[in-house]
Order: structure tokens, then C-alpha cells, then sequence
DNA sequence: ATGCATGAGCC
DNA sequence: GCTCATGCATA
């Protein structure tokens, strides 16, 4: 179905003037990250013309027409490939993992450690979290993370400036709390584990398996951070491992500590954008209710996984430290980032594009050309369609793979069929508990 | 919880 | 133009 026609979104930012700021090329958009403009939905004062923005922000290349966002499709020529979508969907590919510690996902590589200001409070690792008590079968790591160019971008930090005020210290500072508003601690209970539809919480125990090793020889990469030596140490220690912040953590790690993660946050009565605010006023980055999510879910790549995991650690440290108080968030205002109204694709086209996808998941720009024309779709929007489709299938977690063993039965057996990939891209995952339930099965 | 989108950095 | 991290908007 079409989206609206007009979509005014309310630019606070002094950006979009089509004429003056014209950036063609990304590297030089000064345009968002810092100063917070202000939110553009605070501030319904300036309206635009959509193709204005969109000739200034995609390589100046021209819409046929205004507002050519309506992505409407009308027939339904690929219907067909529906049950082709919702298997894929669920399905995706991985790799089975190099073993022992072929790969080391480096977080920031070398290069551009330009992220700094990651790691502002990691001096302060101390208590390692009473957690992880559950299992330990971390033989394995995702090998994923090597990036042959290792084109790790980070974000420009973003309103690390609060207001004097209204968040204490994050949100819950010890001591503190009692100047701020209480307002909005989510009147429910800090002990209902349902929360937010939390439902999964049983371990499973997972069969040691390693296999298939798939070492990345993409091109000759000598860069190399000693790193994790560490959980081979912990590795014959079998009661919990112990890695401090540091270290890259193994995919069980993560596992356990998303899982963990979330169990407490919701005892704690935080909702995921809480904390997403929280590690903004805490440390500077903020992050969205979207990125808690995917953490929780595992649905980030093995690295961004690891690069966020200190950071939730030494939250959850704070937050479990500072038990019962109330605690503060405030809005800080979203970046003044207009963005063009979220396209509605038909399922029918969804099924067009991933049948193609099947076919060949990276389409030439023109292919990509013809398929938007077949599509009715703008060429763009059919672009970013296979980008964020590739993207999803480097995800830690498939969709919608149910963290149990009684569900990974239920649709397990794709998951294995398309272990398939192309080429260049190894995005090796390893043992992680269903996982190998399915190969055991 | 997720689909579509933005943008930096790389090629 | 791609990848990757990330998020607004939405189902």
C-alpha cells in the first residue's frame, strides 16, 4: 500500500537548503552527528519538499517527480515467491565456526581507532557480575568479524552534552536519585519477569560441537591484537569464566550475557530505551530503544555485539548496585535528522525481491535498475532493500529463531539448508546452543 | 520487535 | 556503491 504522499517532516536542522548544501558525497556531509539540533518533532516549524531532500542527500540524483517516495504496487506479479519469502525470512545461513580461536573479532581495528571515548569509564571494571552460573561450552567463537578492510565506523558521539540537570548520572546514581524527578519509573513492579514479553528463560544445555572450520583468507591481513587469550584460560576453569571488559567475549558469552542482561533490566522495571538513555548520560553514546533490542536478541553482528557488551555490562553493574531506587530519563531530543517516510513494500513485492534474492544477493546496479522498473519501486529504495537483507543475514541471531530447543525444531531444518554463502563473506558463527541442537538432530 | 533508512568509511 | 552500526517509524 502507498505510503502518505506527503510526508512534511519538520527539518530543525539547518541543513536541506537544495541549493546551498548539495553534498553529493558522503564524506563530506557535515550535515548530521553533533550539536544537537534539537528534535525535529518538537519543532514543527520548518516544512520541506521531499525531492528537495532527496536530490541534496542520494548523490544529487533526481526523482522522477516529487514525491516519488509512494512506494505503491499495484499488481501482484510475484506472488508466487510468498512461501519462498517466509521460509527465507526465518531462515539464515550461517556458518559453522573455525574453532578454537581462528578468528579474532577485532572491534575497533588498528587504523581508526578513533573510539575512544568508548571506553571512558572502562577503568572502573571491577565486580565481575554474579552471573553466568548456567553453562560454559564456549569452544568456539565467531570468526565473523574480519573485515577485510575492517571498516569499522563509529558514531560521532552525539548529544554527549545534558542539560545540567536532569539525569543524574545515567539514571541511577546512587544518592542521588532522590533530587530527581521520579516521574517516570514505570509503575510496574520490579519483580514481574513478563514485562515486555520476556518469556524465554530456561538454559539448554548444548553438546560440544565444533566443526567445519572456515578460516577467513580473504587477502593477506596482518594486523593483529592479542586479545583473546584470555577465555582460553577461563576455558578449563569450569565453574564461570571470568573476562573482564576487555577481552572478546565468545558467542556463548554473549548468549549468556544478553540473556542475563535482559532478565535484569526488566527486574529492575527499565525498558530498553531506558537504558539506551542511560548509557547516553552515562557514558556519552546514547542509544536507542532499537539498539537495546537487537542486543538482547542478538540480532547485531558478532562485533557490534562485543563492542557494546562493556558498556551494558557496567550499566547493568550500576543498575544492579543501585537496587530500588527510581530512577530518571529524560528525552534528549532526537537528532534533527529528517528522514523520508519509512516505504511500505506490498508482500508481493517483498516476494519479488526475495526470490531475486535467492537468486543473486547482490544485484548490479543494473539489475537493480530493471528490478525497481519491474517493481515499480524507486531504484533506491530497492537498493537499500538488498543491503539491509544482506545485512540481516550477517546478524548473530536469524530472525525469528526462537532461543528454545522445542521451537528450533520447528523450523530448524532450514537453517541448515541454507548454509550457503557466497564467496568473500564469512560470517562464521559458531556453536550457539540451538544451533547445534539442529545438527544434533 | 522489525522494516526501511541514514551516513561514515572503504573501495 | 558496498558494508556496517544505528535508529525512526511502524506493525
Amino acid at each position: 500500500m502507498a505510503t502518505a504522499a506527503s510526508n512534511p517532516y519538520l527539518p530543525a536542522n539547518s541543513l536541506l537548503s537544495p541549493g546551498s548544501i548539495v553534498h553529493s558525497d558522503s564524506g563530506s556531509s557535515a550535515v548530521s552527528s553533533g550539536s544537537g539540533g534539537g528534535g525535529y518533532r518538537g519543532d514543527p516549524s520548518v516544512k520541506m519538499v521531499q525531492s528537495d531532500f532527496m536530490a541534496a542527500s542520494n548523490g544529487g540524483h533526481m526523482l522522477s517527480h516529487a514525491h516519488q517516495w509512494v512506494t505503491s504496487l499495484p499488481h501482484a506479479a510475484a506472488a508466487a515467491a510468498a512461501a519462498a519469502v517466509a521460509a527465507a525470512e526465518a531462515a539464515s545461513p550461517w556458518s559453522s565456526s573455525p574453532v578454537g580461536m581462528t578468528a579474532s573479532p577485532q572491534q575497533q581495528d588498528g587504523k581508526n581507532g578513533s573510539r575512544d571515548d568508548l571506553h571512558t569509564g572502562t577503568a572502573l571494571h571491577h565486580r565481575p557480575p554474579p552471573h553466568l552460573g548456567a553453562h560454559q561450552s564456549h569452544a568456539a567463537a565467531w570468526g565473523s568479524a574480519l573485515s577485510g578492510g575492517g571498516q569499522q565506523q563509529q558514531q560521532p558521539l552525539l548529544y554527549s552534552q545534558q542539560a545540567g540537570g536532569f539525569t543524574v548520572n545515567g539514571m541511577l546514581s546512587a544518592g542521588a536519585q532522590s533530587l530527581v524527578h521520579a516521574s517516570l519509573v514505570r509503575g510496574d513492579t520490579p519483580d514481574l519477569d513478563h514485562g515486555g514479553g520476556n518469556h524465554q528463560h530456561h538454559q539448554h544445555h548444548h553438546a560440544h560441537h565444533q566443526h567445519a572450520h572456515q578460516q577467513q583468507q580473504h587477502h593477506a591481513h596482518a594486523q593483529q591484537q592479542q586479545q583473546q587469550q584470555q577465555q582460553q584460560h577461563a576455558h578449563h576453569q569450569s565453574s564461570h569464566e571470568v573476562h573482564s571488559d576487555e577481552d572478546t567475549p565468545t558467542s556463548d558469552d554473549l548468549e549468556q550475557f544478553a540473556k542475563q542482561f535482559k532478565q535484569r533490566r526488566i527486574k529492575l522495571g527499565f525498558t530498553q530505551a531506558d537504558v539506551g538513555l542511560a548509557l547516553g548520560t552515562l557514558y556519552g553514546n546514547v542509544f536507542s530503544q532499537t539498539t537495546i533490542c537487537r542486543f538482547e536478541a542478538l540480532q547485531l553482528s558478532f562485533k557490534n555485539m562485543c563492542k557494546l557488551k562493556p558498556l551494558l555490562n557496567k550499566w547493568l553493574e550500576e543498575a544492579d548496585s543501585t537496587t530500588g531506587s527510581p530512577t530518571s530519563i529524560d528525552k534528549i531530543a532526537a537528532q534533527g535528522r529528517k528522514r523520508k517516510k519509512r516505504t511500505s513494500i506490498e508482500v508481493s513485492v517483498k516476494g519479488a525481491l526475495e526470490s531475486h534474492f535467492l537468486k543473486c544477493p547482490k544485484p548490479s546496479a543494473q539489475e537493480i535498475t530493471s528490478l525497481a522498473d519491474n517493481l515499480q519501486l524507486e531504484k533506491e529504495v530497492v537498493r537499500v532493500w538488498f543491503c539491509n537483507r544482506r545485512q540481516k543475514e550477517k546478524r548473530m541471531t536469524p530472525p525469528g529463531v526462537p532461543q528454545t530447543p522445542e521451537d528450533v525444531y520447528s523450523q530448524g531444518h532450514f537453517l541448515v539448508d541454507y548454509l550457503k554463502d557466497e564467496a568473500g563473506d564469512q560470517r562464521v558463527t559458531s556453536t550457539s546452543s540451538f544451533h547445534q541442537v539442529i545438527l544434533a538432530h
